[in-house]
DNA sequence: AGTTTAAATCAATTTTTTTTGATAAATAAA
DNA sequence: TTTATTTATCAAAAAAAATTGATTTAAACT
């Protein structure tokens, strides 16, 4: 069988290797997408846009999960600007960050991390 | 200083730990947002959707990468349905399942990984 | 002041994912 | 029919991420 050749290929001009400003875009959706691509901080994210704000002792309780590894768990999603924290006293308060979540995920996932009254 | 309740906590029944069936939606999503957690996966899907369909060997080239490895990429977002797979002799050609990113991704996001057309 | 609590961080270990080069299966081309 | 090409898969090694329990820091209580 002979090989097929697609017309865009024919049409396109093949600069789709030299993408210097993709690079560093590749590179901050890789980081977002790595702190969604797990069950417990999905679980997480999930139970933060049911409270509007949590201390790590309460979610550790709820999603019963030793502090520390909870820790860990929200820095990533900390770093990936997926949620945000607030530090009152000895408590740190963190919530969702409806704003980035918005601009990454479409309208019907939104609902699954975001607060209760859309879907 | 006092811990900090917020109203939320005192009205919502705390149901939130028992939920079979979002288990499993987290268990979906986590495979499919570990599909995208990759900086030469996204690349890969940026070039799918330039062309409308590609063989290993084309991309092999113009994303310069030993074809295994390309075929271990290809084959992870294949199982999380985010590309589709035909076979005409031994060509494997992959083309975009645009259905799918569009389900999981804003419309801003999924310009980049969509057909030429949009934005 | 002394004790307790909340939360972040650390180092060591375990688990998961990725890379690499080789091989196998199937088709194409000579 | 032989040889070359395309792609998937395999096993071993390397790299990255997650878990665990302990420690540290800081603030809150007594």
């Amino acid at each position: 069988m002979e090989k097929f050749i697609p017309i865009t290929d024919l049409i396109n001009d093949n600069n789709a290797t030299k993408e210097p400003p993709l690079q560093s875009t590749f590179e901050k959706y890789e980081k977002k997408f790595k702190a969604l691509a797990d069950q417990k901080r999905l679980h997480i994210l999930n139970l933060l846009c049911q409270q509007d704000s949590s201390c790590v002792c309460d979610l550790s309780e709820l999603i019963d999960m030793p502090q520390s590894k909870l820790s860990y768990h929200l820095k990533i999603l900390l770093d990936a600007n997926l949620i945000q924290k607030e530090t009152k006293g000895t408590w740190s308060y963190y919530t969702v960050n409806t704003k980035e979540i918005n601009h990454l995920l479409s309208p019907e996932l939104c609902c699954l991390f975001r607060p209760s009254n859309c879907c």
